[in-house]
DNA sequence: GATGAATGAGCGTTCATTCAT
DNA sequence: AATGAATGAACGCTCATTCAT
């Protein structure tokens, strides 16, 4: 391994663990409560050394998102892209593929559904603001792509697969957040689960074409 | 009308003063670009006789959505009790009745989605995060006694109603905030209705009990 | 003497405190060493306070130069308007009233120097910009039309008069940051008086049409 | 030459090639935005290497000017030490030398001046200070016995001949830097050029003994 | 009740300087 | 000698909140 070949891995390394300890002070104080000096302390860091990874806190905060939409991504790839699935299959792959992505980090699918709530968007690079919306772009368009291929068939319902895929992020993300309001109050754990279950149960049904008997 | 009842209503009358003043700066700033001062500006006074009518910027921001949420509670609970509906035709009601909220003031409604997903909520007086919780909670049973009839007439899949109504609302505030995080990209309007369409189409076929054809 | 006076009053009573604050932190540590904190706290008055009165840092700064400014075209306009004086008189009363600046408070007349030294008023409003340069403007104009009066009169030399009022205040500029530059080494007062009767008694001759003897 | 002597010369390479690269740095961002980030940068050296050269910024700042200091007193010591020169001559020699100086590095010039007019010298090593103040203290005694001479030849005025020199210095560093503030309104170039003309014309004259007729 | 000047803790950010490699 | 990542004190500035009038 060549030089360069480990200081872009130890950059990359400190950059998650920068990554890391935003993650657990959001956890423990809060998203809108956490401070440049509260993850620097976390991260047995200084300040100043944050700005060498991260351009300034937006950008910091919107890079917490951006692991997680390649995930995304790669993960609608994969289901739209496996054969010989039914449509009912295909569409559990999806629920399970974000079931997944909850599991991995709950706290980063918050963080992303909260970068699309706030105005943290507005205040990033153009090149990291680009990033974001082609990833989210592209996850939107797979699974649009699938519901697309459900439609030909004639197994969906015929509407704009587009919408149909913002449908099911929106119902997603909301769920996200709704469970997350409620942390405070129920620390009850799996919620979230059951009634994600629910949600795509519904989903899966009411997009299928046929006349409900 | 004693003084007294006077008193009252021309405090009522400061705050919604206000509140309105909030709403215009929130739509031509963004809500966390939105000072005090801003506010007393919009609405003709000093920043100090604001904290006479709210504790402070936090029980603002949530005072918002009282109004909106009391809406929300009155037209769930006329559905539900509205005789001789299908329940098909409450679920078109339901419908009618975010649509309307919506229509009413997209603005507020993005308030009340952000709240939900922010922490502002933790910096409230009990008293106001009381009659916030209890307002959504009882918006929520009322949404969810509509699923139970459902259920008990078996029109409705038989899952646990409080879940139903909870996704139902999650697929609504998602999609709230799903356009507001597109709003600067793109400025098309009336997107969120077609959308909300779709959405609830696809609820209303996806609940039915039966198998679909 | 209404509210609004009072008001307007009080308000630039203020501003001069804080003027007054920054002039003896000026002097105790030196401008480039100043912060506002240690402004606020020489003027008993909390940072926050400051930016009510001065926009920034940079205009706090640009500001101090403003009532030199219009002490100096005030004293020139006069000189200029002064009836019945010969050309040599004009000269001397040009210096005067150059003196007289520097006695009323050679703090800020070095302030002024260091202004036009540095990159300060690159960062200022385009309003104080424009009152500052207009000001600069108005008092070199003064002293060019003292020059084209004598010119006229065969006394000066017939040499562009905007060009020798730029000398002689380069001159004068010049031997103010002179001799501040040499108040570390040589706390004797009364250094600059001697040399700028030097520097007006050549330039004065210099200035003189006619082959010297 | 010694192995002592090559590191001695490369030593005095590297702070030149740091010097030059500070010199491109300041004419493009202007003094007081520059880093020392910058500079190492330009120079295509790592900010730590910059300390190895010079002790400190301000250090790195100052020594900016030595080199030009010493030019200057090699010169005027040329101009005082030429034989068979009349006063006139002499005092057009001065100029003669000032103009080269500015013509060979405008911007270290406003760099000495800039010195002079800041706090930078307060911060460096007494090795330093003593070393730029014995350069300027050399200049001006070298420019003070050219006017004892002529003094004592009854050519001129008869001041004291160092408050002469400061007097000369002064006009010419301000106006270097009264064009140095002028560069951003005005970027016609050769402005300098003729205002110092009219300067030295002024000076000269004003610096003859005899009346004028 | 209404004011708005004043507050000051706290923020994000910078950058000259250091030091382990 | 050269590096450059890391430092961390210090900065300018903001703004929710207070309180004397």
């Amino acid at each position: 391994m060549g030089i360069q070949t480990r200081q872009l891995r130890d950059r990359e390394r400190r950059r998650q663990q920068i990554i890391a300890a935003s993650k657990r002070v959001f956890t423990s104080k809060g998203v809108s409560r956490t401070t440049i000096k509260d993850i620097a302390d976390e991260a047995e860091l200084s300040p100043g050394t944050l700005y060498i990874y991260f351009k300034n806190k937006d950008e910091l905060y919107a890079s917490l998102s951006i692991r997680m939409l390649k995930h995304l991504h790669l993960s609608l790839q994969r289901v739209k892209e496996t054969k010989d699935l039914s449509d009912d299959q295909r569409i559990d792959s999806v629920k399970r593929a974000l079931f997944e992505l909850y599991e991995i980090d709950p706290l980063m699918l918050i963080n992303l559904s909260h970068l699309q709530a706030s105005e943290t968007l507005e205040n990033i690079s153009p090149e990291l603001y680009e990033q974001i919306l082609e990833l989210s772009r592209r996850s939107l368009q797979a699974l649009s792509e699938i519901f697309t291929k459900g439609i030909e068939l004639g197994n969906f319902l015929n509407r704009n697969p587009m919408q149909l895929a913002v449908v099911l992020w929106a119902m997603f993300s909301g769920l996200v957040l709704w469970e997350e309001s409620k942390r405070s109050l129920d620390t009850r754990k799996n919620f979230l689960k059951p009634t994600l279950e629910i949600a795509f149960e519904i989903f899966g049904r009411g997009v299928k074409s046929g006349k409900p008997v």
